[in-house]
RNA sequence: GCACCCUUAGCUCAGCAGGUAGAGCAUCUGACUCUUAAUCAGCAGGUCGCCGGUUCGAAUCCGGCAGGGUGCACCA
């Protein structure tokens, strides 16, 4: 659809409109090329001293507040960091400031001058030269923000209509300080997780999106069509299988960041893309994949944030390991006054049941011990925690345990009741994988559209030998969504899925 | 997928015993060379999400649709 802004009716936008034109008409480019800057809003204020001589510098940012007093005006000019004032004379601009008058919030200016302290205490920058660089057409929803008498900010009019704010995410980034700080905290977590895993040798790798067939999780995938060879491809929903091939041919430790899509609901913690850590580590089991966790999050923690202990929730978390360890089953034994796993269906709905899991006549036995862990234990876990020793029912991938029966060789890490990370043994008997792959292929046919789908090739690669091998899956949204204090997935996703809005 | 709630000026919101739309800010005109929600004076701005129904009359009541939010279900 053709869309000119010119012929927008809204009279807010015709006067930009017009504006333009008149800067144009006047010789003025409202959209330049470059500008040198050489200082930003939080350097000129951190670095600024009374009794020094003035600073000359050069800044540039976009139009967020202006106070015009005819012959002088005020305006804050926010950049990068943050925003500094800026004063402008016409006496001392001349022409310029003629231009300013076509000036509007969202214009994005380039400011050179000295630095200086108002009357009423401002470090402000006092402009000799003003350049605009790129005129902005369409009106800024802009807040208003005072400092009451107890020195609170208070904010009015503030950009809160969250539709609006992850559709026009970049309105969102203007607007919304704090949206800003989260992305780049985010940033920092990753870039800070891939440099743990190169430290320690780990090499990261890519391995395909588009899937033939896809596996690795219980979930339903997206289709799309390759024109040229005339199939179905999957859009992929882990990293799992494709990992572990290149361990068997010989890297000792592989890693991989991601987005994987899984086709189903949306909510606070499911986004239908979302962006995955999965790291596969020869000759280690999940004992060491532990110790891996407990150092990986500490470093990160420790880098982003400059500190192991900060409060998340109103909860002081301690991220330094050595981490908590307890056993699930243990856990649930002693609540259920009895060994759960010898319990008949039955007797095991009956006990769950006391502790106030639902049943409907349909939950597996893995599904009735997850919901009786996660009421009873899981929500009761606060500081970074390891669970281990998961039932096998519940954890169809996992290597059976080299002692315990009927427990797998599985851990996951949880802080506030929330997990972020699952690690395995990984399964690498190929007869046991092939099995399992069957028994999937059947729940499939019942009709089951999340059971996996047997991947030959996969099978294959385990029968020339995969060495023993420790796997773990981060979520990397969550984790930030907790170290960034963010109550929805979306406030971690720069471009949450949306449904498009009809014309 | 189910339930509940929201959608009024550019922004934030008021108006709902049904009587023909209102505030603050922003915009526009004018004044103002240290302001900071700048101030002062004046002007203007709306198919009340969309479609239909009830009614003499609907922003207001009813139904449907669209988009969004929250909770539940599904799902790591």
């Amino acid at each position: 659809m053709e869309h000119h802004i010119q012929d927008d009716v809204n009279v807010l936008i015709k006067r930009r409109f017009e504006e333009y034109e008149e800067l144009l008409k006047k010789g003025v480019q409202p959209f330049k090329y470059s500008f040198d800057v050489n200082s930003d809003s939080a350097d000129i204020i951190a670095n600024f001293k009374d009794e020094e001589e003035k600073r000359e510098v050069s800044v540039a940012g976009r139009i967020m507040t202006m106070r015009r007093m005819g012959k002088a005006s005020f305006a804050h000019i926010q950049d990068g960091r943050g925003k500094i004032q800026i004063y402008l004379r016409q006496d001392e601009i001349g022409e310029e400031y003629e231009n300013f008058r076509l000036y509007d919030i969202g214009d994005i200016i380039g400011v050179e001058g000295y630095v200086f302290r108002t009357k009423t205490g401002e470090v402000s920058v006092h402009a000799r030269k003003l350049t605009l660089l790129t005129k902005s057409l369409k009106p800024l929803p802009v807040p208003k923000e005072v400092v009451d008498e107890n020195g609170n900010k208070v904010v009015f009019d503030q950009f809160a209509d969250k539709e609006l704010r992850y559709r026009q995410r970049y309105l969102d980034l203007i607007l919304n300080p704090s949206v800003r700080d989260v992305f780049v905290l985010r940033s920092k977590i990753i870039s800070s997780m891939r440099r743990f895993l190169d430290q320690s040798g780990i090499l990261e790798v890519e391995t395909p999106v588009l899937q033939p067939i896809y596996g690795g999780a219980s979930a339903r995938p997206f289709v799309t069509h390759h024109n040229a060879l005339d199939i179905p491809l999957y859009l992929r929903i882990a990293d799992e299988l494709y990992l572990k091939r290149p361990i068997v041919g010989g890297f000792p430790g592989v890693y991989e960041i991601s987005k994987d899509f899984r086709n189903e609901g949306m909510d606070k913690t499911h986004n239908p893309e979302f962006t995955m850590m999965e790291c596969y580590v020869a000759y280690k089991d999940y004992e060491w994949m532990m110790n891996f966790v407990e150092e990986m999050v500490g470093f990160i923690v420790k880098e982003v944030f400059g500190t192991y202990e900060f409060e998340i929730e109103g909860n002081m978390i301690n991220f330094k390991g050595p981490w908590q360890r307890i056993s699930m089953i243990e856990e649930l034994n002693r609540l259920a006054e009895t060994d759960i796993l010898k319990l008949s269906d039955k007797e095991l709905i009956d006990v769950v049941k006391k502790f106030g899991v639902e049943y409907d006549g349909k939950k597996s036995r893995g599904k009735l011990i997850d919901e009786f862990f996660e009421l009873t234990v899981q929500n009761k876990i606060v500081q970074p925690t390891f669970v281990i020793d998961y039932p096998v029912e519940m954890s169809p991938l996992a290597k059976k345990h080299r002692e315990k029966a009927g427990i797998v060789e599985r851990f996951e890490g949880f802080v506030i009741g929330r997990e972020i990370c699952n690690a395995f043994s990984e399964l690498n008997d190929p007869i046991d994988q092939n099995e399992r792959f069957q028994e999937q292929a059947k729940a499939k046919e019942m009709g089951d559209d999340e059971a996996q789908i047997v991947d030959d090739d996969f099978v294959r690669a385990l029968e020339y030998g995969m060495p023993p091998t420790a796997g773990l899956g981060i979520g990397i949204d969550r984790l930030v969504m907790l170290l960034t204090n963010q109550p929805s997935i979306r406030d971690v996703i720069l471009f949450p899925t949306m449904k498009p809005i009809k014309q």
